[in-house]
DNA sequence: CTGAGCGCTAAGGAGCTTCC
DNA sequence: GGAAGCTCCTTAGCGCTCAG
């Protein structure tokens, strides 16, 4: 996972908490006990000053009541935007605004419109969207799905493209918002967006304060992030090679030490009078290459004797660093047990959350990313018809080829594949030819021939369709 | 001949949807 | 709410190709 995206994971989970400090602590001043302290107190400060606001909105009566609950619900509906425009047109999208000043009627009456479709249908709800007139009435456009449809899949650019599905979001534990979607822990969390808890309190419209420098406080928050986050990792990257190291000990210890010790007792006996044996030779040739290096040292001293100390320290760490190798190296191999061995060997996989996505697709309009370049590589394969790697290298090549020897258009004309942006530009850097081709070029010439064949296409289905229903005629 | 690189397939994990 | 079925994705293992 990029520090980019595991930043702005963290921060859309830890914003709905965080509370703007009213001083703002210089970057500097960060890892002092101090700023943790003012922050705590300014909190604090924060929080009685809220209180007392919902006091004196409440006092004000249900009109205000209102307004503060589109405020509250303001900053999700922001979210909820954001998000939306972030995925583009992602197909399948459950999320229900959370809206905390419900209703039991209001509850009552959206489950019962919801009853007859459980999943959230969010195509029809998309197409409906209610805009106001400078008169203040509302206007509901419905877009026909249909006709859009048609038209992106009749337009050239769109024709040879295989439309994906659905998006995949990096799969990281997320925080429940909505109260139609399950928050008793089950597993249907990882591709959708991000919610907020169940018993999460009302959210309140921040006190901005002109004196602020957000921009400074955002990228200090930041930088916190940044540095916990790492922490994290580390942590829990040690922690994984201590328990493979664990695994990998114990399954020797059970299922080839122990069983052949018990079977072989006096192979194991000479083994470990070898063992001896070798510890006694590298000890000595250890001793021998020291006293041969200090011979060396006062040599060097009596000529001219100031540098050759750091060698010589470096040449024994590295002798050090060597015999401790040696000694290792000694021990016998960890080798998997028999049976693991023939028996096809159960997948350790890493989970969802664990794997990081540095691998993203090149097409527009798809934005997925995976966890290594294979499953790329099969995506583009099934999901664009954009072949194998090598079959993708090929086809640039020869298009790159055929663009310098001007025969391209006949190239194009055996094109089958849906050829990743950025495939060409790699065939021309791969071919040396940066200056005399570009990629460009050979895109558009390739969307003009692809016109001629949409063209050409229409007027067969068409004839078709025309023999279909006067078969005298044709 | 050998090892690296690549692609394909099966196995399996994880999450989503549907149904009871 | 939970089980079953489905899809998607990752990974181990195997085979093929090709350069050295």
């Amino acid at each position: 996972m990029s520090p980019t995206r595991r930043s702005q994971n963290l921060s859309s989970q830890i914003s709905p908490h965080k509370k703007s400090p009213t001083k703002t602590p210089q970057l500097s001043q960060v890892n002092t006990a101090s700023s943790i302290k003012e922050l705590k107190t300014t909190s604090q400060k924060g929080e009685a000053q809220n209180t007392q606001e919902q006091k004196e909105s409440e006092s004000k009566g249900s009109g205000n009541n209102t307004s503060a609950k589109q405020n509250t619900s303001q900053p999700i509906q922001q979210a909820y935007n954001l998000r939306s425009t972030q995925s583009g047109d992602r197909k399948k999208l459950n999320i229900s605004e959370f809206n905390p000043g419900t209703s039991k009627e209001n509850i009552r009456e959206k489950s019962e419109g919801v009853k007859a479709n459980k999943t959230l249908n969010l195509k029809s709800q998309t197409k409906q969207i209610t805009t106001k007139t400078p008169n203040g009435k509302n206007v509901t456009n419905h877009h026909n799905q249909n006709i859009d449809d048609k038209q992106s899949y009749e337009s050239p650019e769109v024709r040879y493209r295989f439309a994906t599905e659905r998006i995949n979001l990096p799969r990281g534990k997320v925080v429940r918002c909505s109260r139609s979607s399950s928050a008793n822990g089950s597993r249907r969390n990882s591709q959708s967006p991000v919610k907020l808890p169940r018993n999460m309190p009302p959210l309140q419209v921040p006190n901005f304060q002109d004196k602020m420098d957000y921009f400074k406080e955002y990228w200090r928050l930041y930088f916190q992030n940044e540095i916990l986050v790492a922490d994290i990792e580390q942590t829990a990257h040690s922690n994984y090679k201590n328990l493979k190291k664990i695994y990998n000990l114990e399954d020797y210890y059970e299922h080839n030490l122990i069983p052949q010790v018990l079977a072989y007792p006096h192979k194991f006996q000479h083994r470990i009078n070898q063992q001896k044996l070798q510890k006694q030779q590298q000890q000595q040739k250890l001793i021998m290459q020291q006293k041969q290096q200090q011979e060396l040292l006062q040599q060097m001293k009596s000529k001219d004797g100031s540098q050759p100390q750091q060698s010589t320290n470096n040449d024994q760490s590295n002798n050090n660093e060597g015999s401790s190798q040696g000694t290792n190296g000694n021990a016998p191999p960890m080798t998997m047990s028999k049976d693991r061995m023939h028996k096809r060997k159960k997948h350790l996989r890493r989970t969802a959350a664990e794997i990081e996505r540095d691998f993203t697709c090149p097409y527009a309009d798809c934005g997925k990313f995976y966890g290594s370049e294979g499953s790329l590589n099969l995506h583009i394969k099934i999901k664009h018809n954009g072949g194998n790697k090598t079959e993708r290298e090929k086809l640039a090549k020869t298009l790159v080829q055929a663009y310098i020897n001007g025969s391209i258009n006949r190239e194009l004309d055996q094109l089958d594949l849906n050829l990743p942006p950025g495939a060409l530009q790699k065939a021309v850097k791969k071919a040396g030819l940066v200056q005399a081709v570009s990629e460009n070029e050979i895109l558009r010439q390739i969307s003009n021939q692809l016109q001629v064949h949409s063209a050409a296409a229409s007027t067969i289905i068409t004839s078709a369709n025309i023999s279909n229903i006067n078969p005298k005629t044709a």
